[in-house]
DNA sequence: TATCTTACCTTGGTCAGACCAGAATACATA
DNA sequence: TATGTATTCTGGTCTGACCAAGGTAAGATA
C-alpha cells in the first residue's frame, strides 16, 4: 500500500524518466525500506511498476551500481549492497587523472593520509600486521637494487602501513592516489637510483618506521614518517636539478 | 588511426557489453585524449564505432555521469566534465545511510587532511588567508551561543584553514567529507552545547590554531590542531556516555 | 522412497528500429 | 545584412524480441 502510494506520487513527481527513476530508489535506499541484501524484483516488472522501459530502468540500476549502492548479479537479480568506499576509488582516479600536472599536491594528500595512518597503526596493529610489515620491509631490502620491484616493494610497505591503521577510509584514500603517484613515480625511479645513499636512506627509513608502529609510539611514528617524506622530497628535487626539463607530453 | 586500433583492441577484450565500453571510456577519459569540455559524437556514432546498442553505451555514460565525469545535456551532446566533489557528497549519503559507523572512520581522514592542511597554511597562506580566517573567528565567537550557526561558524573556520593550505587536492578531499560530517555533527551538536566549558574550548582552540599558522610555525599548528580533534572527540565521548541509547532508528 | 536427471521458466544482457521534442544550423527571404 | 523559417541532428524513450545460464520442479531412475 505504503508503496503504491509511493508510486503514484512518482509518477507525478517532476523529471524524465531516468530523473525519476533514479530518485525513487534513491529515496528506498536511503529511507531503508530496502535494506543490504534485499533483492529487488526483476527488471521487467520494476519497470512496468516504475512505468518506465527497461532500459531506462536498467540506466538507474547501472548509476546506482557504479554508487556501490547495488550490484546487478547476471541471470540472479539486483542485490541491495552495503556500500563500502570502494567505489570512490574510480571516482578519484578520474577527479586526479585530469588535473595531471597536480602530481606534487596529490603528495600532500598523501602524506597527510599516511601520517595520520601511521599514527592509527601505531596504535591498533595487531601482531600479524607486524608481521606483514616484516614481510614488506623484507622485501624492501630484497629488491633494493632493482628498480621495478623495488619501487613496488616501497609502496607495498606504505599500503601495509596505512591497512594497520585499520580506517577503511584512509585505505581507500591511499589506494585511490596510489595509481597515478605510482606513474610518476615510475618515470622519475631510475633517476633515484643514482644516489647510492638513497639505499641506505630507502632500508633505514622504512625500519624506523616499523619500529615506531611497533613500539607503540604514534607521535614519533609520525614525526618518522614525515621525515621520511621530507627526505624522498629532498631527493626528487635534487633528480629534478639534474634533469634537464621536467616537462612530460601528454 | 591511434583510436581504431584502440577500438580493435576493444572489440577483442573481454567483457560483456556494458564493461568494455564503460572501460574504454575510463582509459580514454584517464589517459587525456578526452579533456574537459570536449563533446563526445554523437550516441548513434559512438555506440555502432564501439559496437554496441544505444541502450548499452547509454548505461556507461550514465555510470559516468554519476561519477561525474560526462555531463549528458538533453539534445545538444555528451560533454567531458571535470568532476567536481558534488558526487562524493551523494557517495557519502549512501554509505552514511546504511551504516553509522562510517562516520568516526571518516573523521580520521578529516584530522588527517586537516593536520596535513594546517601546516601547508603556516607555511602558504597569505596576508588575505590571515584576513578570512580571522573573520571566521570573530564570527565563531559571535555565534558560540546558536547552535546552528555556531556549527556552520565551526566548519567555516576549518574550510578556511584548509584552504590556506593552498593544495588543491585536500580541499576537494576536505569539502567531501564535510557533507556527511556536517550531517552528523547536526545531530550531537545540542549534546555539546550543554558543556559550558565547550565555549571556552571552542573559541580558544581556534584561536590558538589561528596564532599558529599567522606565527608561521607548522610543527605547532599540526600540534594545536591535534589537540584540538582530541578535545573534541572527549566532549563527544561523553556526551554519549550521558545519552541513554545512542541507537537511533533508521 | 530417496536421489538423480532433465526440461522448463525466470532473469539479466543485449539488440534493432522506431518516435518524439527541442537545440543547432542552414537557408531563403526581406 | 539581418531576420525568420525549415531542415537536420541529438538526446530521451519505448517496444518487442532473442540469447544464455541460474533455479526449480516434474519426471526418471535406483
Amino acid at each position: 500500500m505504503n508503496v503504491d502510494l509511493e508510486i503514484t506520487r512518482l509518477r507525478e513527481s517532476g523529471g524524465k524518466g531516468f530523473e525519476k527513476v533514479f530518485a525513487f530508489l534513491r529515496e528506498r535506499l536511503l529511507a531503508g525500506s530496502l535494506r543490504p541484501g534485499d533483492r529487488l524484483i526483476p527488471e521487467r516488472d520494476l519497470a512496468a511498476q516504475l512505468g518506465v522501459s527497461r532500459p531506462i530502468l536498467r540506466e538507474a540500476l547501472r548509476a546506482l551500481t557504479v554508487l556501490g549502492v547495488v550490484e546487478i548479479r547476471d541471470r540472479v537479480g539486483t542485490i541491495v549492497r552495503r556500500p563500502d568506499l570502494s567505489v570512490l576509488n574510480d571516482f578519484f582516479t578520474f577527479a586526479f587523472a585530469q588535473q595531471s600536472e597536480v602530481i606534487d599536491d596529490v603528495m600532500q594528500a598523501r602524506i597527510a593520509i599516511e601520517c595520520q595512518a601511521v599514527r592509527l597503526a601505531a596504535e591498533r596493529a595487531t601482531v600479524s600486521d607486524f608481521e606483514r610489515l616484516q614481510q614488506a620491509l623484507t622485501r624492501i631490502v630484497e629488491t633494493i637494487d632493482d628498480a621495478d620491484t623495488g619501487g613496488e616493494a616501497d609502496f607495498e610497505f606504505h599500503r601495509t602501513v596505512v591497512m594497520a591503521g585499520k580506517s577503511e577510509t584512509l585505505v581507500v584514500l591511499h589506494d585511490s592516489m596510489s595509481g597515478i603517484l605510482m606513474r610518476s613515480h615510475r618515470s622519475r625511479r631510475e633517476l633515484l637510483q643514482v644516489f647510492d645513499t638513497m639505499k641506505v636512506y630507502l632500508i633505514e627509513d622504512h625500519r624506523r618506521i616499523f619500529d615506531a608502529i611497533v613500539g607503540r609510539d604514534p607521535e614519533h611514528a609520525e614525526k618518522v614518517m614525515r621525515e621520511h617524506f621530507a627526505i624522498g622530497e629532498d631527493f626528487r628535487r635534487r633528480a629534478a636539478i639534474g634533469e634537464s626539463g621536467p616537462r612530460h607530453a601528454p
